[in-house]
DNA sequence: CTTTTCCGGTCAATGGCGTTGTCATAAGGT
DNA sequence: ACCTTATGACAACGCCATTGACCGGAAAAG
């Protein structure tokens, strides 16, 4: 059903729900956004997004296409957030890193809407507009043309796949997102140095630092190699 | 209904099946991988796989407590196919390089399965043979301690991350991953270069990029970055 | 101000899904 | 050969997304 949808600014008449809400695709996504962080990603069906607006189920059709779309939707205000935060510094690395880390928190704040939205490509304004920026920058740092896409894409799918692994650990029920962190220490912690030498030296190391999320030196890693990179192809076009 | 299944090596009376087939936990994680892989994720269901045994779907829950017990079971197989393939070679970025394809390979071989296991930590044997060898090599390489610690966590964490970010692309419905490709075609490679002047220089380059998935060049550059801080590790005290 | 148009919310129905309570029967131990 | 019980089959429950028909009322036209 195509022709159920009209497109948001041609819409004019507005008419209120049966419990009062006036309906809009805004309301309809923060409403969703809301379902997904208060009750976690099975709450976040057609059916109970319209008894959270004071809704008809069917009434969401009218905004969007299918519940992929609604997603997709979703998945770009999530860009917008991650948007919102960051500032141009005019260090093309000092730059991505902040992209990178406002991508990552961004995503952290809603980890089940993160889930969900990290694997899509939307089209739509806000991922539009993070394309172009980082594109720009890396254009701008001296990068040649097939190289800057290169390293967008490793950078981009980086950050997303980061953000989305962030977010499904997050997004576990405490107990297994415990259980999961108590296993380097009850299990791996406890191995004999006979067994699993390595695992044994590092024991300690391991149990604090698989706390933390790999992503920060990851990046790091990437921003290092890709500014060697970078200073190669200058020494040899100049 | 925990008491409904009985543990796998108890199991005495095989009844076969009104079509004539005798199930197994084996024979049912096998053939939802079949499943999985031939006609794709929207394929698994109990119902579906109760068709494909050809045994009543309810039959199923003899042998799993649930969908998810079952998904755990085939994520469980998933891990051992990983480490079929790989060798050592002695060199530890080729090593590390190997380990990542393999791992990659592995999970795109089976994305609806490897979606769910990559999250997660489990502790099991086929993992921590894993995590040993990981750092054997990185230690071998002559990391110091620490380091080989982080660097071991950005490289399992990408890997996987990867994995499950590249697997879930797969595993999209037919219609959504077409769509998703086709975004880059039809938006991306049609902006004017007036109001995105990067995307417009760079249109046709992302269009044929974006196809492929970006963690050759990310596990590169992270390789090359860790590589460089070795060599500067191994400067300084040597 | 009245009339017409048609957007957009509601209702009811469809066909799918996972899951479970109950029953019947064949396999295995005795 | 008998009895137990494991295990497959059946039917039903309550979810789910999606759709076609309906119609009230707001906006537009006169």
């Amino acid at each position: 059903m195509n022709d159920r949808v009209v497109p948001e600014p041609e819409r004019r008449r507005r008419r209120p729900t049966k419990q009062g809400t006036v309906l809009s695709a805004e309301v309809i996504v923060s409403t969703a956004l809301r379902l997904l962080h208060q009750h976690g990603s099975e709450a976040l069906t057609v059916r109970r997004l319209g008894a959270a607006l004071g809704a008809d189920p069917s009434a969401i059709y009218r905004y969007f296409h299918s519940t992929d779309d609604l997603l997709l939707a979703i998945a770009d205000e999530l860009i917008g957030h991650a948007q919102r935060d960051w500032r141009a510094t005019g260090d093309w690395q000092s730059d991505l890193r902040g992209i990178g880390l406002c991508l990552h928190a961004a995503y952290q704040a809603h980890p089940q809407a993160a889930l969900l939205a990290a694997y899509r490509t939307t089209g739509r304004a806000n991922e539009t507009r993070a394309v172009e920026t980082i594109l720009g920058i890396l254009r701008g740092a001296g990068f040649p043309d097939q190289e800057a896409v290169a390293i967008y894409h490793a950078f981009v799918d980086q950050g997303l796949a980061f953000a989305a692994q962030d977010a499904a650990a997050a997004a576990l029920p405490d107990a297994a997102r415990a259980a999961d962190l108590d296993v380097w220490r009850r299990h791996y912690a406890r191995l004999s140095p006979e067994t699993h030498p390595h695992i044994a030296a590092t024991a300690r190391l391991l149990v604090t630092d698989m706390r933390r999320s790999g992503y920060p030196l990851a990046l790091d890693l990437l921003l290092a190699a890709a500014a060697d990179r970078l200073g190669r192809h200058l020494a040899a076009r100049p």
